[in-house]
DNA sequence: ATTAATATTTGTAATGAATACAAATTTAGA
DNA sequence: TCTAAATTTGTATTCATTACAAATATTAAT
């Protein structure tokens, strides 16, 4: 990706900081916070400031560049995907898994516009125990 | 509800304070916080702690009689019906709507059961502009 | 019934992610 | 170069949620 390119295109001025944390999230798909941005971009970048991070964060999310996912409630996450797809959390390891969505309609988008609203935004959220973290307690037991 | 034998038979004792809390959550399906719950309740229970309200929610949602929304990245909310259904939360409003769901399987649901996790939770979130602010707007633009 | 053990509730203090805000810096335009 | 606007930064604040320990209520045992 064109970090640069793709950012103008969404009518982001692409600073330094801009292009970092989008490099980041495109090269990084974990769904990271903005925590974690932080941490990750602050030795290369050592003036960056975390409000930084949150502003830049808020404006992706708007401009469409990044998804926000709230499927953790300690902390918010971001996606540079934003196709709508779903997630999957492990309680285990606090991993989030993807996947992808085949069918056009969403469980009860129909309802809901026939209702009169407008959607903007779905979401598709998944919790419980991650196949590695199943795999790691059988080990265990077996031990 | 009988909501004393519905407490018993998730295995809550139904001490008086989960009985109001239980009895509010299953009378206003409106998917209210912790904080509207514990202002609804305080008048009538004057003692009443906003922690207790927290642990009875956690406990609740625990023994399976509630489910949290995370729908609003401010805070909470909670409901008394835990079958799967949608929520639709309106940007202008903040008014939660359902969305009875039909289809049995998930969007996503079949490829992360392949891929060998396991599901214990399933959210399905719309965001957007509901039917009632949509028409507000429209009145506005009208007069 | 009294006492002891357990469970529940309460109030206060602490946590910590996210935001507000204003100063500092950078960028763009004249 | 100078000025205005945009962006970044750092600090202070907010506020929902949690931690924790004391107080109260409930249950069980003797």
């Amino acid at each position: 990706m064109n970090t640069f390119e793709y950012l103008l295109e969404h009518n982001i001025k692409p600073s330094v900081q801009r292009m970092a944390i989008m490099g980041y999230l495109d090269s990084h798909r974990t769904h990271p916070t903005a925590d974690e941005i932080f941490n990750a971009l602050s030795p290369t970048i050592p003036t960056l400031s975390k409000t930084t991070i949150y502003n830049t964060l808020k404006l992706f999310v708007q401009q469409g560049v990044a998804q926000s996912i709230s499927i953790d409630e300690k902390n918010e996450h971001f996606d540079a995907n934003t196709a709508v797809h779903a997630h999957f959390l492990c309680r285990k390891c606090n991993k989030i898994y993807d996947a992808f969505i085949k069918s056009k309609k969403l469980p009860g988008e129909t309802e809901l516009k026939e209702e009169g609203h407008k959607i903007d935004e779905a979401y598709i959220y998944y919790r419980g125990l991650c196949r590695e973290c199943m795999e790691k307690e059988l080990n265990k037991q077996n031990n």
